[in-house]
RNA sequence: AGAGGAGUGGCAGAGUGGUCGAUUGCGGCGGUCUUGAAAACCGUUGUACCGAGAGGUACCGGGGGUUCGAAUCCCUCCUCCUCUGCCA
């Protein structure tokens, strides 16, 4: 979340960047924030100087009852019994103060950089380069799901039966496909430098709120409501809670590390026409990159990130895209994200594979990340992730565009990992 | 899952109601000494909030309670260790 002082003493700027995300009643809400937090800090002034008061009293009872002076400290003892009572109501109300400024600071989402375009949907984000050369396929084309049926790779009905839609089974040469994938984007990803971690998929209720699930995005997890914890929509949930309460050195930067999971989201009220086959699974797998930098240099980071993927996408020789996303797609905690859609050629339309974030110190509030730098001083981190790659939609274009009379041709890159060249 | 034990500052480890944010040791940082280093010695060494500052407040696994006063007592939850059981 932002911070408080930032909203003061850079007001027109955070308020100018609500704006970008059309972020209703902005200048009403930031103020509401500093009337918060004004409140809270007077009303801490004066709890902190009664409890000042009482401590001192307490001290003298106690030397009193040490010289056995009983009855003197019992006089003092009917004073603090005024100022307990003073100190208990000034506490309810700093509780209160402070605990509306949380709620009122989680609905508020992170400034957008100021490269991000305005706008209010996915159409008004900017394509900023495209790679790649778009397939002709045969007049015969099949759409993935069509495919996976013709060679029996995936199968969605025995999903059903077992778990319910969304929920793929993988079979004979798909579920290959899928177990070569993983191990090529975890391979790709320790070459360029990050430390492969394997994270536990369910989290707790303090992971969600660190990086912004919580209160954000509730209905979207599953929860397992005995135990209270939530199955991850993504590997940065886990990934970069790790660094949560965490007091860096300077000297650690850049942090970089990458961890595969599978991934689950309820998508609740998303489905349409457009999401069949497995442009949207409940269930899903995706390796992730998350990395956690000094703020001055995180928009390297993020471009560093950015090249990453589209390196991946050029090894599985796929044509791409990557979008600047506008104020109104972006995502809630994210201050800049470029996306990477692949082209899927049989049913001709771009589909999202990957989306690189820089969350500036957003999440490191929440998350309470900081570092030391040469001053001594803590200061907020900021982090970063993107996926390298999601697999499902790969996976469809990867099937669509090298459709061929005589079966799937696979990739170079993976025909090591596979152990076959063609489907 | 049952029984028992334990959770204190970067680590180790005192403290069982009173001037304790907390003895001490190690580690870290600064200094003296040295050509340099080691050793020795001296000093320093948590986080957050409030305050212009002086300074104040909070935190001894989390939360709640008793008390004028809690690291210390009570309740509850979490985690770890040992034994028994179960299990991949």
């Amino acid at each position: 979340m932002l911070l408080v002082n930032t909203i003061r003493d850079n007001f027109e700027i955070v308020l100018e960047g609500l704006q970008k995300r059309n972020f209703p009643n902005a200048e009403a809400v930031l103020h509401q924030v500093l009337e918060f937090d004004k409140n809270r800090k007077e009303t801490q002034v004066k709890r902190d100087s009664l409890q000042a008061e009482s401590n001192n009293i307490s001290k003298q009872i106690g030397m009193l009852m040490k010289d056995g002076k009983k009855e003197e400290a019992e006089k003092i003892k009917t004073r603090t019994t005024e100022i307990k009572e003073q100190i208990k109501t000034l506490e309810e109300e700093y509780n209160t103060y402070e605990e509306d400024l949380r709620q009122l600071l989680y609905t508020i989402p992170n400034v957008p950089h100021y490269a991000v375009p305005k706008g209010k949907s996915a159409e008004d984000n900017e394509v900023i380069l495209q790679h790649g050369e778009i397939p002709v396929l045969q007049e015969d084309k099949l759409p993935h799901w069509e495919l996976i049926k013709k060679y029996d790779i995936i199968d969605f009905d025995l999903g059903v039966k077992i778990t319910g839609a969304g929920f793929p089974v993988y079979k004979g040469r798909g579920a290959r496909l899928q177990r070569a994938l993983i191990n090529f984007f975890l391979d790709e990803a320790l070459h360029a430098g990050y430390t492969e971690v394997q994270p536990p998929i369910l989290v707790n209720e303090d992971s969600g709120y660190g990086t912004g699930q919580l209160p954000d995005k509730e209905g979207q997890m599953y929860e397992a409501t005995i135990d209270k914890l939530y199955l991850i929509p993504t590997a940065e949930v886990p990934i970069t809670n790790m660094y949560r309460d965490v007091i860096l050195n300077e000297l650690e930067f850049p942090i970089k590390n990458v961890g595969y999971t599978p991934c689950f989201r309820r998508e609740a009220g998303s489905w349409g026409a457009h999401v069949r086959g497995l442009n949207r699974l409940h269930q899903f797998d995706k390796v992730e990159i998350v990395q956690i930098a000094h703020p001055e240099k995180s928009y390297e980071a993020l471009e560093e990130m950015s090249n990453y993927v589209q390196s991946l996408l050029q090894k599985l020789e796929l044509p791409y895209r990557v979008l600047r996303l506008c104020g109104g797609d972006m995502g809630f905690t994210s201050a800049l994200t470029y996306d990477m859609e692949v082209f899927s050629a049989a049913q001709e339309r771009w589909l999202e594979v990957s989306s690189v974030s820089n969350f500036e110190s957003y999440q490191a509030n929440r998350l309470k990340l900081r570092f030391r730098g040469e001053d001594k001083k803590t200061q907020l981190a900021h982090t970063l992730n993107g996926s390298a790659l999601a697999l499902p939609r790969i996976v469809a274009a990867i099937l669509e565009n090298n459709q061929t009379e005589e079966g799937i041709k696979m990739p170079k890159v993976l025909i090591p990992y596979l152990g076959f060249d063609i489907i």
